[in-house]
DNA sequence: TGCCGAAGTTTCGGCAACGAAATATTTTTC
DNA sequence: GAAAAATATTTCGTTGCCGAAACTTCGGCA
């Protein structure tokens, strides 16, 4: 091993949720350290990439909501109707309507009435919208990779998995009542 | 073992994120399925508390922001300046004022001049605001038990520690320039 | 054909967040 | 000890999002 993992938490490094799982602690005694270093670790991270996202993709002349929905749109291969991207993005349907305006004024779409179903609209990728996604893109590509990079192969999958299990758990509809458990509590995090 | 982890990928059963994952690994061959499959999974988990936190919130009469807030208020023992509040909350300085505004109407603060720095405010939890924060916080506690409990603690604490190993990576500063990889690419998440 | 409920999209009104500028007070500097 | 710089908070103007309502079009059914 090269630059082993430390076995014991003494000499294993800190970073700030560890600090902040101590703080709440001395408040909520029952706090599970594990439990909410895990999801305080990932609501950091998660804006973190949001922030970089935000960032980085300013240096090709879009906001974060702009890039979010030419990438929803590049996700269909360039072509949906808005009601596709609100599902995509998880957006009210007055959202997308908004968003869609300012990305056409800016010619990175086109907005044409269907001509099959004439509820419908068509929003399609123009050439500048795609090549500022694409560009765009590998911005957050290298900071995702940078991150996680840290961990080999091996653990990068048993991260993965271990929230894949997590998830389906959230995917399931809440199994009833649940008389809460004696320590249910929480630290938070920023 | 009572049932145990399956091993190989045919076997384990497919959350969301899988499909996710496979759709945009057709439109960019050159994604690592780990690297996306766990931060599409970290910020959908972060998003599913969020939501959680909304509605359960709701039923104590609170919006997620302002159970925000009574929340960073209650982790500096009740009492802090708006500075502290916009330190902790991640806020713009005009945003402070919008929510104690709105909590201080609701009576769960008092903002208070303070006597010997009288550029500052001292802004107090009131035992209304306590408890409403109090009652809220153990339904957001719940669901991240319910969510995280699907592992042993074992499991857990592994997967806190290999968080723990990214997030430092995400606190150093980026290492300068770094000439892209080949394969910076990524696929998104909702 | 003519009507009716459902579906797709946009408009409207309101809320919360942000950045920048304004205001008030303290601390520093000469 | 007064002017200048720094700090804390609020006000102002703009933006994006949301829920609700409106409008148009589609599909079925008499």
């Amino acid at each position: 091993m090269t630059r082993a993992t430390p076995r014991t938490a003494a000499e294993r490094p800190r970073d700030w949720t560890d600090g902040h799982v101590e703080r709440w602690r001395s408040v909520l005694p029952h706090l599970d350290p594990d439990v909410e270093g895990a999801v305080t670790r990932m609501s950091k991270l998660t804006r973190h990439l949001g922030r970089v996202r935000e960032q980085g993709v300013a240096d090709y002349g879009l906001q974060k909501h702009e890039f979010d929905t030419l990438h929803g749109l590049a996700g269909r291969g360039g072509r949906a109707t808005p009601s596709d991207l609100r599902a995509d993005l998880n957006l009210a349907p007055a959202s997308v309507t908004g968003r869609l305006e300012g990305l056409e004024r800016r010619g990175f779409i086109v907005r044409t009435p269907s001509s099959d179903d004439r509820r419908r609209v068509d929003v399609e990728l123009t050439e500048a919208g795609r090549l500022a996604w694409r560009q765009a893109l590998d911005v957050v590509g290298r900071e995702e990779q940078r991150m996680l990079g840290v961990l080999g192969p091996v653990e990068r999958r048993q991260l993965s998995d271990l929230l894949r299990r997590v998830l389906l758990a959230a995917e399931q509809p809440v199994p009833e009542a649940k008389a809460g458990p004696a320590h249910p509590e929480t630290g938070w995090h920023a």
